[in-house]
DNA sequence: TTTACAATCCCCTATAAGGGGGGGATGGAC
DNA sequence: GTCCATCCCCCCCTTATAGGGGATTGTAAA
């Protein structure tokens, strides 16, 4: 039984290569190939393959807008993105959506197939540029509580206020008083250069600057 | 000039076979292998090598505890973990830390050494299983404002919200009346289980419901 | 057509939170 | 010793927010 393709890639030659390539081997067979996104929700549902290569950039339709809908069709379907870009928008826009695998063009055509490989054995191939950005994205800044001068006290407040928690209980929470708290807290809101809580918690979760 | 090496390795007989191993080779150099991290930050400080192999599970402390103390003595270092844990705990916070690469020892330690390569050539190794993790991190993000019910306008309101914006404010910024602001936070909440503005900011970005 | 719901706006009240003071105790640095 | 930072406590006052009520449109499904 082998393993049933689709491509989209705007790229004639490219596509057509790939395509005579994969179907050359003994695992993979292409099912259908096309210039672009704009039917593919329909395509992917009459040939319901096991696996997508997902060009980018393609005339009239974005390759990353189609991953949900593939998706949510047929949610084990594996989705490896081809292509030649690697901001971290198109990378992260890719991975949230769905795809399993994201593999840039520029490298050889001999990774793309050790991707699919990969893929076929239940792994989630990245280009190592795209592996290391995406691991950037979990490093948090390093000992950012220094560099706002935070104190141990007020960090102790801040993981407590990051958690949603109420002045009152938070208050309670380190046996201290309420009063107190509102003092920490104030200070802490000048050294985080915010002006209330919410803005406190939108910015140390989002920056990830204290997180155990 | 090779590639400077330090291991910590509990396991004697691998520890051994990795550093002579490792030594054989044109490109690496172990200059110091170590069976546990109890003096890892005076150890890695003095030796001051290039790229580090960090088990997890050593006596004493966790591997996992020094990435933040080495990392923040030399940024530049490139830590690979290698260990035998697949718990999406462990993974988390070791890449959070800091970590570069994370691989499985289950894999043939061929693959440690493919690993320590992509290293040098500026990638992130992940063991496949842990890449699929890593990746199925970003994927539930997609989904989640569907599993609330929340509808298009309270996300644009819940996405100003998480900016830490006030209700005046996102008000303003949505042309919309303070008062009917309130109310479509008022649904929020309730959709999200919390009771009150910084409840559903913690919540959100914690579980990465939003982020665009 | 009726029902349902999203989105809009308004009113009122109680509580939570922010912003401004001041003061006292500790322990380390100079 | 003095100085300073940290941590803790207390007061007052204003604003922001939450929670409750109700009402109107338009749209879309039943």
């Amino acid at each position: 039984m082998k393993t049933q393709l689709v491509i989209f890639e705007d790229n004639e030659n490219l596509r057509k290569s790939l395509v005579v390539l994969l179907n050359s081997s003994e695992e993979y067979q292409v099912v259908g190939d096309f210039p672009n996104v704009l039917k593919a929700g329909n395509q992917v549902k009459d040939l319901d393959p096991d696996m997508i290569i997902l060009d980018i950039d393609m005339p009239g339709k974005d390759g990353i807008s189609v991953i949900p809908e593939i998706k949510e069709s047929k949610p084990e379907i594996s989705i490896v993105m081809y292509t030649q870009f690697e901001d971290e928008d198109k990378i992260f826009r890719s991975l949230c959506a769905g795809a399993d695998g994201y593999i840039l063009k520029k490298t050889s055509p001999m990774v793309l197939f050790q991707a699919l490989e990969e893929v076929r054995k239940g792994g989630a191939p990245l280009s190592p540029a795209i592996a290391k950005k995406v691991l950037a994205s979990f490093h948090q800044k390093a000992n950012n509580a220094l560099k706002y001068n935070l104190t141990p006290r007020e960090i102790e407040v801040l993981k407590l206020l990051i958690k949603g928690y109420s002045i009152k209980y938070i208050a309670a929470e380190l046996f201290i008083a309420y009063d107190t708290c509102k003092a920490h807290l104030k200070n802490i809101y000048t050294k985080l250069h915010v002006n209330c809580g919410k803005e406190a918690i939108a910015k140390v979760l989002a920056e990830r600057i204290i997180f155990d």
